[in-house]
DNA sequence: TGACATAGTGTCAAATTAACACTATCGTAT
DNA sequence: ATACGATAGTGTTAATTTGACACTATGTCA
Protein backbone atom coordinates (compact mmCIF):
# COMPACT_ATOMS: atom_id res chain seq x y z
CA UNK A 1 0.00 0.00 0.00
CA UNK A 2 1.74 3.45 -1.35
CA UNK A 3 2.12 5.72 1.63
CA UNK A 4 0.06 8.09 0.91
CA UNK A 5 -2.73 6.00 0.20
CA UNK A 6 -6.15 8.14 -0.37
CA UNK A 7 -9.23 7.09 -2.94
CA UNK A 8 -10.90 10.70 -3.24
CA UNK A 9 -10.06 13.63 -4.87
CA UNK A 10 -8.60 16.01 -2.42
CA UNK A 11 -10.62 19.06 -1.54
CA UNK A 12 -10.18 22.52 -2.85
CA UNK A 13 -8.30 24.82 -0.63
CA UNK A 14 -8.70 28.79 -0.79
CA UNK A 15 -8.33 31.94 1.58
CA UNK A 16 -11.15 34.35 1.92
CA UNK A 17 -9.75 37.66 3.76
CA UNK A 18 -11.96 40.30 5.78
CA UNK A 19 -10.45 43.26 5.16
CA UNK A 20 -10.93 45.10 8.30
CA UNK A 21 -10.44 49.39 7.85
CA UNK A 22 -12.55 52.21 9.67
CA UNK A 23 -14.38 54.74 7.35
CA UNK A 24 -16.57 57.66 8.67
CA UNK A 25 -16.08 56.34 12.23
CA UNK A 26 -17.24 53.22 11.28
CA UNK A 27 -16.09 49.83 10.97
CA UNK A 28 -16.06 48.63 7.61
CA UNK A 29 -15.07 45.76 5.56
CA UNK A 30 -14.13 44.94 1.61
CA UNK A 31 -16.30 43.31 -0.69
CA UNK A 32 -15.91 41.89 -4.12
CA UNK A 33 -18.85 41.11 -6.74
CA UNK A 34 -18.60 37.76 -7.76
CA UNK A 35 -18.20 37.59 -11.57
CA UNK A 36 -18.42 33.50 -11.71
CA UNK A 37 -21.09 30.93 -10.62
CA UNK A 38 -22.18 29.65 -8.06
CA UNK A 39 -23.33 32.76 -6.22
CA UNK A 40 -22.86 34.90 -9.45
CA UNK A 41 -23.26 38.30 -9.23
CA UNK A 42 -23.55 37.87 -5.11
CA UNK A 43 -21.10 39.67 -3.22
CA UNK A 44 -18.31 37.65 -1.01
CA UNK A 45 -15.03 38.42 0.55
CA UNK A 46 -11.79 38.28 -1.55
CA UNK A 47 -9.81 35.20 -1.76
CA UNK A 48 -9.08 32.52 -4.01
CA UNK A 49 -7.28 29.23 -5.20
CA UNK A 50 -4.00 28.34 -2.99
CA UNK A 51 -0.99 27.90 -5.72
CA UNK A 52 0.79 24.96 -5.54
CA UNK A 53 4.24 27.21 -4.44
CA UNK A 54 2.86 29.69 -2.09
CA UNK A 55 1.90 29.36 1.75
CA UNK A 56 -1.46 30.30 3.06
CA UNK A 57 -0.39 33.74 4.10
CA UNK A 58 0.73 34.66 0.67
CA UNK A 59 -2.03 33.34 -1.27
CA UNK A 60 -4.38 35.41 1.29
CA UNK A 61 -2.38 38.90 0.03
CA UNK A 62 -1.80 38.12 -3.41
CA UNK A 63 -5.63 37.22 -3.53
CA UNK A 64 -6.00 40.47 -2.07
CA UNK A 65 -4.24 41.96 -4.46
CA UNK A 66 -4.88 40.80 -7.53
CA UNK A 67 -8.93 40.81 -6.62
CA UNK A 68 -9.01 44.83 -5.37
CA UNK A 69 -5.33 46.00 -5.95
CA UNK A 70 -4.44 46.30 -2.13
CA UNK A 71 -1.58 45.57 -0.50
CA UNK A 72 0.56 45.86 2.21
CA UNK A 73 -2.10 44.93 4.94
CA UNK A 74 -1.36 43.71 8.19
CA UNK A 75 -2.57 40.00 8.37
CA UNK A 76 -3.51 37.35 10.26
CA UNK A 77 -5.20 34.08 9.96
CA UNK A 78 -8.28 33.59 11.43
CA UNK A 79 -10.20 30.21 11.29
CA UNK A 80 -10.38 27.27 8.84
CA UNK A 81 -14.11 26.72 7.41
CA UNK A 82 -14.36 23.14 5.99
CA UNK A 83 -18.07 21.90 6.23
CA UNK A 84 -18.74 19.50 3.55
CA UNK A 85 -21.79 21.19 2.12
CA UNK A 86 -20.18 24.85 2.69
CA UNK A 87 -19.66 25.33 -1.32
CA UNK A 88 -22.79 24.14 -3.20
CA UNK A 89 -20.95 21.96 -6.28
CA UNK A 90 -17.27 21.05 -5.18
CA UNK A 91 -15.84 20.71 -1.58
CA UNK A 92 -13.48 24.08 -0.50
CA UNK A 93 -11.31 24.43 2.54
CA UNK A 94 -11.29 28.08 2.99
CA UNK A 95 -8.45 29.67 5.77
CA UNK A 96 -9.91 32.67 6.40
CA UNK A 97 -7.75 35.74 7.30
CA UNK A 98 -8.30 38.78 8.40
CA UNK A 99 -6.50 41.72 7.71
CA UNK A 100 -6.58 45.30 8.89
CA UNK A 101 -5.47 48.63 7.20
CA UNK A 102 -6.11 52.32 7.53
CA UNK A 103 -8.40 53.60 4.52
CA UNK A 104 -6.47 56.53 3.93
CA UNK A 105 -4.15 54.65 1.93
CA UNK A 106 -6.58 52.27 0.16
CA UNK A 107 -8.32 53.08 -3.24
CA UNK A 108 -9.69 49.25 -4.45
CA UNK A 109 -10.16 48.53 -8.11
CA UNK A 110 -11.80 45.64 -8.75
CA UNK A 111 -9.86 43.26 -10.76
CA UNK A 112 -9.62 39.52 -12.32
CA UNK A 113 -12.35 37.65 -10.42
CA UNK A 114 -14.66 40.65 -9.45
CA UNK A 115 -16.80 42.74 -10.91
CA UNK A 116 -17.14 45.22 -8.41
CA UNK A 117 -15.66 46.22 -5.07
CA UNK A 118 -17.17 47.94 -2.43
CA UNK A 119 -17.00 49.15 1.43
CA UNK A 120 -19.76 47.94 3.69
CA UNK A 121 -20.01 48.79 6.62
CA UNK A 122 -20.62 45.99 9.40
CA UNK A 123 -24.03 46.74 9.77
CA UNK A 124 -25.42 47.21 6.37
CA UNK A 125 -23.79 43.86 4.87
CA UNK A 126 -25.61 43.08 1.63
CA UNK A 127 -26.52 39.14 1.38
CA UNK A 128 -23.47 37.20 0.95
CA UNK A 129 -22.11 34.00 -0.68
CA UNK A 130 -21.39 30.22 1.05
CA UNK A 131 -20.94 30.80 4.51
CA UNK A 132 -18.82 34.31 4.41
CA UNK A 133 -21.42 36.00 6.83
CA UNK A 134 -20.32 33.46 9.44
CA UNK A 135 -16.50 34.40 8.73
CA UNK A 136 -17.43 38.28 9.10
CA UNK A 137 -18.68 37.53 12.28
CA UNK A 138 -16.14 35.83 13.80
CA UNK A 139 -13.11 37.69 12.39
CA UNK A 140 -15.11 40.07 13.90
CA UNK A 141 -15.11 39.10 17.29
CA UNK A 142 -11.51 38.44 16.83
CA UNK A 143 -11.07 41.87 16.31
CA UNK A 144 -12.66 42.70 19.29
CA UNK A 145 -10.99 40.52 21.52
CA UNK A 146 -7.67 41.75 20.21
CA UNK A 147 -8.50 45.36 21.09
CA UNK A 148 -8.30 44.49 24.86
CA UNK A 149 -4.95 42.66 24.50
CA UNK A 150 -2.94 43.44 21.98
CA UNK A 151 -2.16 46.31 19.92
CA UNK A 152 -3.67 44.94 16.36
CA UNK A 153 -5.87 48.49 16.60
CA UNK A 154 -2.41 50.45 15.22
CA UNK A 155 -3.03 48.64 12.22
CA UNK A 156 -5.79 50.45 11.51
CA UNK A 157 -4.14 53.56 11.82
CA UNK A 158 -2.16 55.90 9.34
CA UNK A 159 1.77 56.07 9.66
CA UNK A 160 1.22 58.66 12.23
CA UNK A 161 -2.55 59.43 13.80
CA UNK A 162 -3.35 61.41 17.11
CA UNK A 163 -4.66 60.11 20.35
CA UNK A 164 -8.27 61.67 19.30
CA UNK A 165 -8.35 59.19 16.35
CA UNK A 166 -7.26 56.24 17.82
CA UNK A 167 -9.83 56.95 20.69
CA UNK A 168 -12.28 56.59 17.99
CA UNK A 169 -11.04 53.97 16.27
CA UNK A 170 -11.20 51.60 19.81
CA UNK A 171 -14.64 53.36 20.53
CA UNK A 172 -15.95 52.02 17.49
CA UNK A 173 -14.51 48.69 17.39
CA UNK A 174 -15.76 48.05 20.74
CA UNK A 175 -19.39 49.93 20.10
CA UNK A 176 -18.83 52.10 23.16
CA UNK A 177 -17.28 55.69 24.22
CA UNK A 178 -14.08 56.11 26.45
CA UNK A 179 -13.04 57.82 28.72
CA UNK A 180 -10.37 60.57 26.79
CA UNK A 181 -8.31 61.05 30.10
CA UNK A 182 -8.29 57.02 31.19
CA UNK A 183 -7.39 55.82 27.54
CA UNK A 184 -4.87 58.48 26.97
CA UNK A 185 -2.84 56.88 30.10
CA UNK A 186 -3.46 53.49 29.26
CA UNK A 187 -2.35 53.85 26.00
CA UNK A 188 0.98 55.75 27.06
CA UNK A 189 1.74 53.60 29.82
CA UNK A 190 2.02 50.78 26.74
CA UNK A 191 5.32 52.71 26.06
CA UNK A 192 5.07 51.82 22.32
CA UNK A 193 3.98 55.35 20.63
CA UNK A 194 6.66 57.96 20.11
CA UNK A 195 5.87 61.65 19.94
CA UNK A 196 6.59 62.94 16.06
CA UNK A 197 7.38 66.33 17.06
CA UNK A 198 4.45 67.02 14.53
CA UNK A 199 1.07 68.16 15.10
CA UNK A 200 -2.06 68.57 12.78
CA UNK A 201 -3.90 71.14 12.26
CA UNK A 202 -7.77 70.16 11.46
CA UNK A 203 -10.83 71.88 12.12
CA UNK A 204 -11.14 75.43 13.96
CA UNK A 205 -9.51 74.19 17.35
CA UNK A 206 -6.26 73.13 18.81
CA UNK A 207 -3.87 71.43 16.93
CA UNK A 208 -3.37 67.78 18.42
CA UNK A 209 0.37 65.84 18.55
CA UNK A 210 1.30 63.02 16.32
CA UNK A 211 2.53 60.11 17.22
CA UNK A 212 3.50 57.04 15.71
CA UNK A 213 4.69 53.55 16.50
CA UNK A 214 7.78 53.51 18.47
CA UNK A 215 9.18 50.34 17.04
CA UNK A 216 7.02 48.87 14.35
CA UNK A 217 8.25 45.40 14.32
CA UNK A 218 7.79 44.98 18.44
CA UNK A 219 5.92 43.24 20.22
CA UNK A 220 1.88 42.63 19.51
CA UNK A 221 0.87 42.17 22.74
CA UNK A 222 -0.38 43.67 25.69
CA UNK A 223 0.74 42.56 29.47
CA UNK B 1 -14.70 28.89 -18.80
CA UNK B 2 -15.76 27.27 -16.11
CA UNK B 3 -16.38 28.57 -12.81
CA UNK B 4 -13.70 26.47 -11.12
CA UNK B 5 -10.62 27.28 -13.44
CA UNK B 6 -7.90 25.82 -11.63
CA UNK B 7 -5.26 23.84 -13.55
CA UNK B 8 -3.45 22.08 -10.77
CA UNK B 9 -4.35 19.28 -8.27
CA UNK B 10 -5.66 20.60 -5.23
CA UNK B 11 -3.28 20.13 -2.61
CA UNK B 12 -4.04 16.87 0.37
CA UNK B 13 -5.70 18.19 3.49
CA UNK B 14 -4.92 16.54 7.00
CA UNK B 15 -5.42 17.15 10.40
CA UNK B 16 -3.28 16.76 13.39
CA UNK B 17 -4.44 16.44 16.66
CA UNK B 18 -2.00 17.47 19.64
CA UNK B 19 -3.41 15.93 22.59
CA UNK B 20 -3.03 17.01 25.56
CA UNK B 21 -2.77 15.28 29.06
CA UNK B 22 -1.87 15.72 32.76
CA UNK B 23 0.69 12.21 33.86
CA UNK B 24 2.50 12.57 36.74
CA UNK B 25 2.05 16.40 37.60
CA UNK B 26 3.57 16.62 33.66
CA UNK B 27 2.09 17.77 30.96
CA UNK B 28 2.24 15.52 27.96
CA UNK B 29 0.97 14.59 24.69
CA UNK B 30 0.34 11.55 22.74
CA UNK B 31 2.25 10.71 19.60
CA UNK B 32 2.78 7.83 17.41
CA UNK B 33 5.19 6.34 15.39
CA UNK B 34 4.48 6.82 11.89
CA UNK B 35 4.51 3.53 10.23
CA UNK B 36 4.26 4.52 6.66
CA UNK B 37 6.85 6.37 4.72
CA UNK B 38 7.66 9.29 4.84
CA UNK B 39 9.25 9.65 8.94
CA UNK B 40 8.59 5.93 8.44
CA UNK B 41 9.37 4.88 12.48
CA UNK B 42 9.24 8.75 13.33
CA UNK B 43 7.36 9.78 16.17
CA UNK B 44 4.06 12.05 14.72
CA UNK B 45 1.09 13.46 15.62
CA UNK B 46 -1.97 11.24 15.36
CA UNK B 47 -3.87 13.03 12.26
CA UNK B 48 -4.78 11.93 8.57
CA UNK B 49 -6.76 12.53 5.72
CA UNK B 50 -9.94 14.39 5.55
CA UNK B 51 -12.29 12.23 3.89
CA UNK B 52 -14.81 13.95 1.73
CA UNK B 53 -18.17 14.00 3.66
CA UNK B 54 -16.98 14.70 7.11
CA UNK B 55 -15.96 18.32 8.18
CA UNK B 56 -12.35 19.01 9.85
CA UNK B 57 -13.48 18.82 13.27
CA UNK B 58 -14.92 15.19 13.18
CA UNK B 59 -11.93 14.06 10.95
CA UNK B 60 -9.79 15.10 13.84
CA UNK B 61 -11.60 12.94 16.61
CA UNK B 62 -12.11 10.29 13.89
CA UNK B 63 -8.24 9.91 13.42
CA UNK B 64 -7.62 10.34 17.23
CA UNK B 65 -9.90 7.47 17.76
CA UNK B 66 -8.55 5.40 14.60
CA UNK B 67 -5.06 5.59 15.59
CA UNK B 68 -4.69 5.50 19.48
CA UNK B 69 -8.63 4.66 20.39
CA UNK B 70 -9.40 7.74 22.28
CA UNK B 71 -12.21 9.47 22.27
CA UNK B 72 -14.64 11.90 23.67
CA UNK B 73 -11.91 14.62 24.25
CA UNK B 74 -12.38 18.45 24.64
CA UNK B 75 -11.36 19.52 20.90
CA UNK B 76 -10.36 22.78 19.67
CA UNK B 77 -9.24 24.31 16.14
CA UNK B 78 -5.54 25.39 16.53
CA UNK B 79 -4.00 27.06 13.24
CA UNK B 80 -3.62 25.69 9.91
CA UNK B 81 -0.32 25.00 8.32
CA UNK B 82 0.19 25.00 5.04
CA UNK B 83 3.75 26.08 3.84
CA UNK B 84 4.40 24.02 0.08
CA UNK B 85 7.39 22.07 1.17
CA UNK B 86 5.95 20.70 5.07
CA UNK B 87 5.77 17.54 3.87
CA UNK B 88 8.48 16.17 1.35
CA UNK B 89 6.67 14.71 -1.04
CA UNK B 90 3.98 16.25 -2.10
CA UNK B 91 1.90 19.42 -0.75
CA UNK B 92 0.03 18.92 2.72
CA UNK B 93 -2.11 21.42 4.27
CA UNK B 94 -2.74 20.40 7.73
CA UNK B 95 -5.43 21.69 10.14
CA UNK B 96 -4.18 21.44 13.51
CA UNK B 97 -6.59 20.77 16.56
CA UNK B 98 -5.63 20.71 20.41
CA UNK B 99 -7.77 18.45 22.73
CA UNK B 100 -7.82 17.83 25.85
CA UNK B 101 -8.19 14.74 28.18
CA UNK B 102 -7.86 13.74 32.36
CA UNK B 103 -5.30 10.69 31.97
CA UNK B 104 -7.44 8.80 34.21
CA UNK B 105 -9.56 7.16 31.35
CA UNK B 106 -7.04 7.41 28.31
CA UNK B 107 -5.34 4.11 27.83
CA UNK B 108 -4.47 4.75 23.88
CA UNK B 109 -4.16 1.49 22.00
CA UNK B 110 -1.86 1.70 18.65
CA UNK B 111 -4.42 1.66 15.60
CA UNK B 112 -3.76 1.13 11.50
CA UNK B 113 -1.68 4.11 10.80
CA UNK B 114 0.38 3.49 14.54
CA UNK B 115 3.42 0.93 15.03
CA UNK B 116 3.09 2.45 18.59
CA UNK B 117 1.29 5.16 20.80
CA UNK B 118 2.59 7.12 23.79
CA UNK B 119 2.65 10.14 26.27
CA UNK B 120 5.43 12.03 25.96
CA UNK B 121 6.31 15.17 28.42
CA UNK B 122 6.72 18.44 26.78
CA UNK B 123 9.95 18.76 28.62
CA UNK B 124 11.08 15.22 26.66
CA UNK B 125 9.78 15.15 23.39
CA UNK B 126 11.57 12.92 20.52
CA UNK B 127 12.50 13.89 17.19
CA UNK B 128 9.49 14.95 15.87
CA UNK B 129 8.28 14.07 11.85
CA UNK B 130 7.15 17.31 9.39
CA UNK B 131 6.62 20.47 11.45
CA UNK B 132 4.98 18.54 14.20
CA UNK B 133 7.15 20.46 16.82
CA UNK B 134 5.92 23.94 15.30
CA UNK B 135 2.37 22.65 15.93
CA UNK B 136 3.14 21.29 19.40
CA UNK B 137 4.50 24.36 20.51
CA UNK B 138 1.93 26.87 19.47
CA UNK B 139 -0.65 24.63 21.15
CA UNK B 140 1.13 25.02 24.21
CA UNK B 141 1.18 28.46 24.03
CA UNK B 142 -2.40 28.32 23.22
CA UNK B 143 -2.87 25.99 25.88
CA UNK B 144 -1.00 28.48 28.21
CA UNK B 145 -2.90 31.42 27.21
CA UNK B 146 -6.17 29.81 27.93
CA UNK B 147 -5.36 29.05 31.26
CA UNK B 148 -6.06 32.81 31.70
CA UNK B 149 -9.18 34.11 30.56
CA UNK B 150 -10.91 30.44 29.60
CA UNK B 151 -12.00 27.73 31.79
CA UNK B 152 -10.12 25.19 29.20
CA UNK B 153 -8.45 23.50 32.40
CA UNK B 154 -11.62 21.76 33.47
CA UNK B 155 -10.86 19.71 29.95
CA UNK B 156 -7.99 17.80 31.81
CA UNK B 157 -9.76 17.15 34.81
CA UNK B 158 -11.87 13.72 35.80
CA UNK B 159 -15.92 14.00 36.42
CA UNK B 160 -14.93 14.96 40.04
CA UNK B 161 -11.68 15.94 41.26
CA UNK B 162 -10.49 18.03 44.56
CA UNK B 163 -9.66 21.82 44.37
CA UNK B 164 -5.74 20.84 45.24
CA UNK B 165 -5.88 18.58 42.11
CA UNK B 166 -7.17 21.94 39.74
CA UNK B 167 -4.38 23.67 41.38
CA UNK B 168 -1.57 21.05 40.71
CA UNK B 169 -2.82 21.42 36.99
CA UNK B 170 -2.94 24.92 36.65
CA UNK B 171 1.07 24.98 38.03
CA UNK B 172 1.83 22.33 35.86
CA UNK B 173 0.56 24.37 32.83
CA UNK B 174 1.60 27.97 33.91
CA UNK B 175 4.85 26.27 35.56
CA UNK B 176 4.92 28.15 38.68
CA UNK B 177 3.33 27.71 41.74
CA UNK B 178 0.34 29.50 43.02
CA UNK B 179 -0.69 30.55 46.43
CA UNK B 180 -3.58 28.21 47.72
CA UNK B 181 -6.13 30.71 48.99
CA UNK B 182 -6.03 32.77 46.23
CA UNK B 183 -6.05 30.29 43.55
CA UNK B 184 -9.36 28.55 45.54
CA UNK B 185 -11.02 32.29 46.06
CA UNK B 186 -10.11 32.75 42.41
CA UNK B 187 -12.12 29.33 41.14
CA UNK B 188 -14.75 29.54 43.09
CA UNK B 189 -15.66 32.89 42.51
CA UNK B 190 -16.08 31.77 38.89
CA UNK B 191 -19.00 30.47 39.89
CA UNK B 192 -18.84 27.02 37.99
CA UNK B 193 -18.14 24.54 40.16
CA UNK B 194 -20.03 22.44 42.45
CA UNK B 195 -20.08 20.51 45.72
CA UNK B 196 -20.50 16.92 44.70
CA UNK B 197 -20.93 16.42 48.49
CA UNK B 198 -18.47 13.05 48.07
CA UNK B 199 -14.76 13.55 49.52
CA UNK B 200 -11.84 11.67 48.67
CA UNK B 201 -9.72 9.85 51.05
CA UNK B 202 -6.18 9.52 49.70
CA UNK B 203 -2.97 8.85 51.42
CA UNK B 204 -2.51 10.00 55.40
CA UNK B 205 -4.00 13.34 55.85
CA UNK B 206 -7.30 14.66 56.29
CA UNK B 207 -10.04 13.61 52.99
CA UNK B 208 -10.46 16.55 50.26
CA UNK B 209 -14.48 17.73 48.96
CA UNK B 210 -14.68 16.71 45.59
CA UNK B 211 -16.04 18.88 42.70
CA UNK B 212 -17.71 18.98 39.81
CA UNK B 213 -18.26 21.79 36.77
CA UNK B 214 -21.93 22.59 38.05
CA UNK B 215 -23.31 22.75 34.00
CA UNK B 216 -20.82 21.27 31.88
CA UNK B 217 -22.32 22.88 28.52
CA UNK B 218 -22.00 26.28 29.69
CA UNK B 219 -19.41 29.03 28.60
CA UNK B 220 -15.88 28.50 28.58
CA UNK B 221 -14.86 31.90 28.75
CA UNK B 222 -13.89 33.88 32.01
CA UNK B 223 -14.84 37.42 32.72
C1' DT C 1 -12.61 89.44 20.65
C1' DG C 2 -15.86 86.14 21.61
C1' DA C 3 -17.80 81.62 20.34
C1' DC C 4 -16.67 77.14 19.25
C1' DA C 5 -14.31 72.84 18.91
C1' DT C 6 -11.07 69.50 20.16
C1' DA C 7 -6.41 68.89 22.83
C1' DG C 8 -4.50 68.06 26.92
C1' DT C 9 -4.01 67.20 31.92
C1' DG C 10 -4.50 64.83 37.69
C1' DT C 11 -6.95 63.14 41.72
C1' DC C 12 -9.42 60.12 44.40
C1' DA C 13 -12.54 56.22 45.38
C1' DA C 14 -13.53 51.57 44.28
C1' DA C 15 -12.33 47.18 42.86
C1' DT C 16 -9.05 43.79 42.17
C1' DT C 17 -5.01 41.36 43.08
C1' DA C 18 -1.25 39.55 45.85
C1' DA C 19 1.01 38.38 50.06
C1' DC C 20 0.74 36.01 54.06
C1' DA C 21 0.01 31.61 58.52
C1' DC C 22 -2.54 29.00 61.10
C1' DT C 23 -6.08 25.27 62.38
C1' DA C 24 -8.52 20.78 60.87
C1' DT C 25 -8.66 16.04 59.85
C1' DC C 26 -7.13 12.04 58.42
C1' DG C 27 -3.61 7.92 58.45
C1' DT C 28 0.24 5.77 60.37
C1' DA C 29 3.93 4.58 63.35
C1' DT C 30 5.39 4.17 68.01
C1' DA D 1 -3.15 6.72 73.17
C1' DT D 2 -0.39 9.69 71.34
C1' DA D 3 2.67 12.04 68.46
C1' DC D 4 3.83 12.91 63.71
C1' DG D 5 3.29 13.59 58.89
C1' DA D 6 0.64 15.22 55.18
C1' DT D 7 -2.72 17.73 52.76
C1' DA D 8 -7.43 20.34 53.40
C1' DG D 9 -9.42 24.33 54.45
C1' DT D 10 -9.97 29.17 55.84
C1' DG D 11 -9.56 35.69 56.19
C1' DT D 12 -7.23 39.82 56.50
C1' DT D 13 -4.54 43.44 54.87
C1' DA D 14 -1.58 46.11 51.80
C1' DA D 15 -0.60 47.17 47.09
C1' DT D 16 -2.01 47.79 42.63
C1' DT D 17 -5.12 48.65 39.09
C1' DT D 18 -9.18 50.52 37.32
C1' DG D 19 -12.81 53.82 36.73
C1' DA D 20 -15.16 58.13 37.48
C1' DC D 21 -14.85 62.75 37.10
C1' DA D 22 -14.01 68.67 35.16
C1' DC D 23 -11.35 72.08 33.93
C1' DT D 24 -7.73 74.76 31.19
C1' DA D 25 -5.22 75.31 26.54
C1' DT D 26 -4.90 76.49 21.84
C1' DG D 27 -6.26 76.84 17.61
C1' DT D 28 -10.10 78.65 13.80
C1' DC D 29 -13.58 81.47 12.26
C1' DA D 30 -17.32 84.84 12.36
Amino acid sequence: MPPYCYDYPHPALTTDITLFTIRDEQLAILLIRRRAEPYQGCWALPGGFVEPDECLEECALRELEEETGISGVYLEQLYTFGKPDRDPRERIISVAYYALAPCEVLSPVAGSDAAEVAWFNLDALPALAFDHQDIIHLAQQRLRAKLDYSTVAFGLMAETFTLGELQKVYETIRGEALDKRNFRKHILALGILAETGASRRVGNHRPAKLYCVAHPGAVHYIR
